[in-house]
DNA sequence: AAGCGTGTCAACCGCGGGTCA
DNA sequence: ATGACCCGCGGTTGACACGCT
């Protein structure tokens, strides 16, 4: 099973790019299968897809990031780590690709150059990490953290010498268990942190006692990322 | 002027999840 | 329940531009 061959790769050109538009605003977007097809491009529909999504696609800004919008990228970021197509939704006219690239180019650089020069961390909102702990697939699946973590001299020390002590087989099941328990130990206390302090329009909907399940947790806290809100609250007051 | 290094951005690739037969 | 197919996402790569030596 294989790639298409004879399948044209590489930069768009502008008669593509007109054959695509042309293609999407006849028959709107989706059902990226038939979009080669229709549009009598020799392309595949991933390529038409992120053709569009990222260079097409009406209303997409160009040029420069305002300094509200990085802002605006770096606590999205410090919440929901690299999940780029959420942080996108929240940024008007920028793609997730655009703030990809823009983070990678300028911010991460900027964050750790920043870390390293000893900036003071909060303590208690998220994992000791500059890539926030995100909600994927898995630590629902019980594989908890996924990004590089940064630690304290001293907490590397005890990390490191945890390391090398040598441990029983059986006790990695305890550890993942441990690690997974830090994990939902860290989404409860930001939810119920960010419910405790939000008074007024989150009292009924915020997270229940019923929630002690993680996956509920998780699908809780997945609505709460599309209530406008909550996130302003939590901007305001990050 | 030429070579090299670095930054930027568009595009590709592989994978995971969802849907449907 | 299972496998095929499709979509969308994030990581990575490659090409080009630009600055420096």
């Amino acid at each position: 099973m294989g790639r298409l061959p004879n399948v044209r790769k590489g930069s768009w050109t502008q008669e593509e790019d007109i054959l695509l538009k042309g293609c999407i605003e006849k028959y709107g977007e989706g059902k990226w299968r038939h979009v080669p097809a229709r549009a009598g491009l020799n392309r595949c529909r991933k390529s038409c897809r992120l053709r569009w999504l990222n260079y097409l696609r009406p209303n997409i800004k160009r040029g420069e990031f305002a300094v509200d919008e990085v802002d605006l990228i770096i606590r999205l970021h410090k919440l929901l780590g690299n999940r780029w197509s959420l942080i996108a939704g929240r940024i008007p006219g920028r793609t997730a690709n655009d703030i990809k690239n823009y983070w990678n180019c300028h911010l991460s650089k900027k964050m750790s150059a920043e870390l390293m020069g000893g900036t003071t961390r909060d303590t208690i909102k998220y994992p000791t990490s500059i890539n926030a702990f995100t909600p994927n697939s898995d630590y629902l699946s019980g594989s908890m953290f996924v990004s590089e973590t940064y630690r304290s001299p001293q907490e590397e020390e005890r990390y490191c010498s945890s390391l090398t002590e040598n441990k029983p087989g059986h006790e990695e099941e305890e550890e993942e268990e441990e690690e997974e328990e830090e994990g939902a130990s860290f989404w409860n206390s930001m939810l119920y942190e960010v419910a405790d302090n939000s008074e007024k329009s989150f009292s009924t909907s915020g997270p229940s006692e019923a929630i002690h399940h993680k996956n509920d947790l998780f699908l809780e806290f997945e609505g709460w990322l599309s209530n406008m809100e909550l996130w302003n609250f939590v901007l305001e007051n990050e």
